[in-house]
DNA sequence: GGGATATACTCACTCAGTGAGTATATCCTA
DNA sequence: TAGGATATACTCACTGAGTGAGTATATCCC
């Protein structure tokens, strides 16, 4: 929450968006994940229930308990206003300029987005793809300015931005999905 | 060691390469590592302290003491056999047909495997290429058998081919360049 | 009636990575 | 020549992503 770690991809934003569509239990969220983005974003159940456990002390969710006669009892978590206003928040601000968080990260924004607004996923890939372009510039920049004897630095800074690149074209391709989309 | 989480790249194998070269100090290898590899795979000073003592514990390095009269004293690691039987095993298992893992893994195990024998250098690219087009043909197969309704995993998936399409690309580039330095 | 599978959640753990702190020495500069 | 930056060398306490095995009940199927 505070820190952006080196990998910085919290898995939290995953269940907040989960539940900003609906409340739901941590098994059902765990369903309806491992289906529509194990690609993507996979969590174990264990995960799962750490991070819902979590988000409930920080004051994101809340939950109640749903007892049932024959199955085990369910816990249902809502958001909360500030857990609502995190998620807000992350929908929106471009992920950073990394293969993986623009594999993982942006593409479950999308996944969100889509369900709620294709305009906004427009806008959503739109700023994706300016942060991305301003983020190439600043790996080219970097590449020119290491040393020529630093030859792994370079190769590796190298291969980023071809990743890059790659990734730019595959915006450009949504963008054109997602317009087309709109325009219906 | 035992389990082959996510991420999967475990930073003990860096100390373990560099150990392998010769011995040191956790100060020295953090100098080494920020100078060389440090777009490549980035440690902090106390991850590596971190990890030498996890290193000495499994009994992969030994350390010495070295006390100086002015500076603090040193701890100097080497390894030990089960620690260079380790790295050798490491330098020349492919890395999975992840972006991050060739990136950073691969990349790593280049620079060791430059520094030591181009020809071993040679082989670990011909091995990465065979392994990256296997994993390849893996995903696409992957892709082919997710159901249509799964936009975000198909799209998940795309992006992940077309990444490993252009690190293809990358090796060949690489072993290219290699096969020119054997040739001399 | 016995094993697989679904429902629902718990617990204890590993380990990558951070950030701030400690203590000493040297070097620069105003 | 006092004071601040920088280099040397390592310690400590922490966060949080992710795993894996376990628990308990019910239903379905052969």
């Amino acid at each position: 929450m505070k820190s952006a770690t080196i990998g910085s991809l919290s898995p939290e934003y995953v269940l907040l968006g989960m539940l900003a569509q609906n409340p739901a239990h941590g098994y059902e969220l765990h369903q309806r994940l491992s289906r529509d983005l194990n690609q993507v974003w996979h969590l174990s159940q264990s995960q799962i229930y750490n991070i819902l456990n979590r988000l409930e002390n920080q004051d994101d969710i809340r939950g109640t308990i749903l007892e049932q006669d024959k199955l085990p009892d369910k816990r249902y978590f809502e958001l909360t206003q500030s857990g609502n206003d995190r998620y807000k928040q992350w929908l929106l601000a471009p992920s950073r300029t990394t293969v993986r968080a623009i594999r993982v990260e942006f593409t479950t924004r999308l996944y969100f987005a889509v369900a709620q607004d294709v305009r906004i996923a427009q806008k959503i890939v739109e700023a994706q793809i300016a942060e991305t372009q301003q983020g190439l510039k600043r790996l080219i920049n970097q590449q020119a300015s290491i040393p020529d004897d630093q030859i792994f630095n370079k190769l590796g800074l190298d291969l980023r931005i071809r990743q890059i690149k790659s990734i730019l074209e595959w915006l450009e391709s949504i963008l054109v999905s997602v317009e087309a989309r709109v325009d219906l």
